[in-house]
RNA sequence: GCCCGAGUAGCUCAGGGGUAGAGCAUUCCCGUGGUAAGGGAAAGGCCGGGGGUUCAAUUCCCCCCUCGGGCUCCA
């Protein structure tokens, strides 16, 4: 089936799904119904409905209503076998729809473009309306059919089309009209839509293995990481499992840019507001900082490093000889993020950040932006995660529509976006311009990538910025000794330790590679009396930097091997009479039934070779 | 923050207006075993917190907290 057709039927479904939701609400008001990627929505205000049989109650649309919205869809389907147009002039339509403030919003829109106006009836053949019996009932309930105002995109035959079991209604959300907070919440009926009922059913048993990778259920299964409700939500702890996995993720970024001169500074977890008040902070995300109050003085939680690395810069004079001058702290931050956004480790309130600045000069702007595109090519390859379908690369921009909401002036602001551009098309990175993405002080190149049910997560990042070296009057003094302003670049390769963490469990499924698992091997002896020679090896293996466990005979070998595949430990070592006689180790992967026998003074060479 | 849903043992879950249930994990005992669960016993609970209805609430109602799916936001 052509994907055209695909969303002819779901759009015709949003339909079907309004007509049936005004069978048992006849006063909801209708909004908006598209077609979307699993299926399709459509958004309905409840507020002043009363249930039809219910003898109006206050109501409220429920996952329990689910079914019945459903089943009277699949009734009303057999008898629906076509869609007809209506053409009607604005005044008409705003006639039709006087009691839905929404559609007249819509119908004003339409006016505003030029367009006309156009009517949808869809149901049975032989109860199409004319215009005029339509305008003169002005009711969107047509006997088993249904009118809307709508641009189009159905299918021919709905009844003929749609195979009853390809779709079915899925969940109850709440959406902004117009996806604006400030509006009216409405109710959300997602449902989803395939081409066949085969379709279907694989896509949820699809998304049934997807949840088996959720970060949240294996972080625990695994013991990476908890939440305690006495500290707080959004707040993790990461137990030495998960913090080893942590290091070792931090480790191999430090290894892939240790060839581009990069300096670990080290600074305060609060500060004064005036900080924020220089860098331009204050004004936007005052409301999302966490106060800190001391004796005399208020400080905030720092939610961001940049504004504390430009003072490390601009406690020195600054020659051009100095430049570039590269920064780099793993440490966390602290944002009060929306309870509502809190979401495992995807979304959190104290937030690790693999943060770096880099001040230049314009000139050297470009090889910088380079380099770090080279640095987040070789890290996420690394990972088997830079590959086309993996990801996709954001070159986030100004808002047109929005100037208020940026600081700096138009020139350096096309100047920012032209350089990332520049660079981005020289390293055949393939992008998307999103429009209003950008933060408030320059563009960005922002790296997408995904979650287990596909849910995009912002990961790497690489942002100009002209703004705050002109607001903190960082300077540094040319060939000719005059007073320049650098340029400062922010980047971060993981972006948040946490987030970062969220994705890359899903993405292996907790099964990771040798060197990011947070227990590489493990000694299991045959009885006590192997006891001696495992530890004494896994002590020699630790001191060489290796995560190393011993798990003592308390249970039968095969159960203590079954708990290592459970918590997906990469390797493993028996050791017996014939390991301790001949000196040897055989190590075995748990991947791909390898077993390698290597004397005893060879094993960490061995792991070496793995890491 | 907003809409809908959910919180029962460390974990996964059953139950239901009248003394709280299982498996796994834990602890102890037995077993000293060569590649995916050896056997036995014990311990473990303010049924998320607070209020209400009731003779009686883990169960019904309200508020709060936490979690999940969305929306909005994301320096």
């Amino acid at each position: 089936m052509s994907e055209d057709k695909l969303q002819h039927i779901r759009h015709s479904l949003a339909h079907l799904l309004a007509r049936s939701v005004l069978e048992y609400y006849p006063d909801a008001k209708l909004t908006l119904g598209p077609a979307v990627d699993t299926g399709f929505y459509y958004d309905i205000d409840f507020a002043s409905s009363a249930k039809a049989s219910g003898g109006g109650e206050e109501s409220s649309f429920s996952d329990n209503d689910l079914k019945k919205i459903q089943k009277t869809m699949r009734k009303l389907l057999g008898s629906w076998n076509t869609f007809a147009r209506v053409e009607v002039s604005v005044s008409e339509a705003r006639k039709f729809f006087a009691d839905n403030p929404y559609k007249l919003e819509l119908i004003d829109g339409i006016e505003a473009a030029g367009e006309s106006v156009s009517l949808y009836y869809s149901g049975p053949e032989d109860s199409i309306p004319t215009k005029d019996e339509l305008l003169e009932a002005g009711s969107v309930v047509v006997g088993k059919g249904f009118v809307d105002l709508c641009r189009g995109g159905h299918v021919d035959n709905p009844a003929a089309d749609i195979d009853a079991k390809s779709f079915e209604l899925d969940s109850v959300a709440g959406a902004y009209w117009r996806g604006d907070e400030k509006n009216k919440m409405l109710t959300r009926i997602y449902g989803l839509a395939f081409s066949s009922s085969e379709e279907l059913q694989e896509f949820k048993a699809q998304r049934e293995e997807a949840k088996k990778r959720d970060h949240r259920k294996l972080g625990k299964e695994l013991g990476l990481f908890t939440f305690s409700d006495l500290v707080g939500s959004g707040l993790p702890l990461f137990t030495p499992k998960g913090t080893a996995m942590r290091d070792a993720i931090t480790k191999k970024i430090s290894d892939i840019q240790s060839q581009f001169d990069y300096q670990r500074v080290t600074i305060p977890h609060i500060t004064k507001p005036a900080l924020y008040e220089k860098s331009g902070h204050w004004e936007k995300f005052r409301e999302e900082l966490f106060h800190v109050k001391g004796m005399e003085s208020e400080f905030v939680m720092k939610p961001m490093n940049c504004p504390h690395h430009t003072q490390i810069y601009a406690a020195e004079m600054r020659s051009y000889r100095d430049l570039p001058l590269r920064f780099v702290e793993n440490t966390m931050v602290y944002r009060d993020e929306q309870s509502g956004e809190l979401s495992g480790l995807a979304r959190v309130r104290s937030i690790t950040q693999d943060d770096g600045h880099i001040f230049c000069t314009p000139e050297q702007m470009y090889g910088e932006i380079d380099q770090i595109i080279t640095v987040i090519k070789e890290f996420y390859s690394a990972l088997d995660m830079w590959q086309e379908d993996r990801f996709w690369v954001s070159l986030s921009v100004r808002d047109p529509e929005t100037p208020g909401e940026y600081l700096g002036d138009n020139e350096r602001w096309n100047e920012a976006e032209a350089a990332l551009k520049k660079v981005a098309e020289e390293q055949n990175l393939s992008m998307k311009v999103v429009a209003g993405e950008a933060a408030f002080y320059g563009p960005k190149i922002d790296f997408m990538f995904y979650d287990a049910l596909d849910r995009e997560r912002q990961l790497a990042t690489i942002q100009l910025d002209f703004v705050m070296p002109e607001r903190f009057e960082l300077k540094y003094t040319d060939e000719n000794g005059d007073r320049q302003t650098p340029v400062m670049i922010h980047r971060a390769i993981a972006g948040s330790l946490e987030r970062f963490m969220s994705v890359i469990i899903e993405h292996f499924a907790g099964d990771f590679p040798f060197w990011l698992a947070p227990v590489q091997l493990v000694f299991l002896p045959v009885s006590s009396d192997h006891e001696e020679y495992a530890r004494d090896l896994a002590r020699e293996l630790k001191s060489a930097g290796y995560r190393v466990d011993v798990i003592a005979a308390d249970d039968s070998l095969g159960k203590r091997i079954r708990n290592l595949h459970t918590q997906k430990v990469p390797a493993f070592a028996v050791i017996g009479d014939n390991e301790v006689n001949s000196n040897t180790v055989e190590i075995e992967k748990r991947s791909g039934d390898e077993k390698i026998k290597v004397a005893r003074d060879e094993v960490a060479d061995q792991l070496a070779d793995w890491s």
